[in-house]
DNA sequence: ATATACTTTCAATATTTTTTGAAAATTCGA
DNA sequence: TCGAATTTTCAAAAAATATTGAAAGTATAT
C-alpha cells in the first residue's frame, strides 16, 4: 500500500473510531492527520488535505487545544499559525483519560453521591434496589477514579511493566 | 429528595453520560430504569415512564440484548414479555469492555497491521512519522487488548484486590 | 380457525449535530 | 495608522441520527 492511500485510511477510520466514542469525526481526523505529519501544519493545510471549511477546521482545532492534545507552535518568521500533536501515545491516552475524569467521572460521581441519599425506607424495594444500584455504581466510579488518578500520574515504563507483570 | 425525582435525574443522567460515550439517549436511559427497577418491566411500562414510542422502546431493548447487557424474562400465566437487566454492575461493566473490545478495538489493530506495512523509505520523514504512529498506537492497543482480556476473566475480588493492592 | 394480544418493522418526520462560508475581528508589518 | 493577511464567529444549510406511529407480522387462547 502506498503512503498517500495509507494516510487516507488511518485519517478516515481514527474519524470513524471517534464518533463511536463521542467525539465528533473532524476532530478525530484533524487529530489524526497531526499525529502522522513530521511537521506543523497551518489551518489551510488541513482544509486542503480534509476537504473540509476554513470555519470547521478552526473550530476543531480549538476544540483539541481545549483538550491539550494540539499545541499551536509559532514558526520564526512565519505569520501564520503552525499546529502539532503530541506524538507520544502514552502522554495522549493520559491526557484523554484525565480530561474525561474530569469532565463525566468527577460530575457522575458528585451526582450519584446525592442520589444516594434519597428518602425513603429501605424496606420498600423500589427504595433499596435504587440505592443499591447507585451505591454500586459509585463504589465502582471511585474506585476508578483512584486507579485513573495513579494511571495519570505512572510513566509508561511503570504502567507497562505492571501490565505485563500482573496480566499475562 | 424524594424517590421519584431521585429516579428521573439517575435515568436523565445515564442518558446524558451515554451520549458522551456514543451510546444513543433513549438505549441509556432504558437501560437506567431496568437497573433501578426491582422487577422485569414490559415494553409498556418503559414506554410509559420514558414517555417514548413503542417502536423507539421495541428497538432500543433489542440493541440492549443484543448487548448482553438486558435479558427477556417469561413470567408464567403472563401472555407479555417482561425485561430485565443484569444489576451486578462489575458484569455489566466486563460486558460492555468485551463487546467494545470485539466490536473497536479488534478491528482498529487490524487495520493498524496492514497499515503498518506501508510501502516507502523509512528515511523520509513522512513515512518514518507515519510508521512510528501507527507501530506505537498498534502496541498500546495490543497490550490494551490483552490487559482487558484478562480483566473479562476476572473476578471482581480479585480485580479490586488488584487495583487496591497496586494503584492506592 | 379465528380473534385477540402482543411484537416488529420501517418509511416518514423530527431532532440534533455538524458543516459551511461570508462577515467581523484581530494581528502585524510597513 | 493603514491595509493586507490571518483568525474567529455564527446564522443558515446540510447531514446524520433518533423517533414516531401505523401497518404488517406472530403467537396464543378459545
Amino acid at each position: 500500500m502506498k503512503l498517500i492511500e495509507a494516510k487516507q485510511q488511518f485519517i478516515s477510520s481514527w474519524g470513524a473510531f471517534g464518533t463511536h466514542w463521542g467525539i465528533n469525526r473532524t476532530m478525530a481526523q484533524i487529530h489524526a492527520l497531526l499525529l502522522i505529519s513530521p511537521d506543523p501544519l497551518t489551518q489551510d493545510d488541513m482544509m486542503e488535505q480534509l476537504n473540509i471549511s476554513r470555519g470547521n477546521t478552526n473550530m476543531n482545532i480549538r476544540e483539541l487545544i481545549n483538550w491539550g492534545l494540539v499545541e499551536r507552535v509559532l514558526l520564526s518568521g512565519e505569520r501564520k499559525e503552525y499546529f502539532t500533536a503530541e506524538k507520544d501515545i502514552w502522554k495522549v491516552v493520559r491526557q484523554i483519560v484525565k480530561e474525561r475524569k474530569k469532565r463525566e467521572l468527577e460530575p457522575m460521581l458528585q451526582l450519584l453521591d446525592k442520589l444516594e441519599n434519597v428518602e425513603g425506607d429501605k424496606r420498600d424495594k423500589h427504595v433499596k434496589t435504587f440505592v443499591d444500584t447507585v451505591s454500586s455504581i459509585k463504589k465502582l466510579g471511585q474506585q476508578a477514579d483512584k486507579t485513573l488518578d495513579t494511571m495519570i500520574k505512572a510513566e509508561e515504563s511503570w504502567f507497562l511493566g505492571m501490565m505485563m507483570k500482573f496480566f499475562k
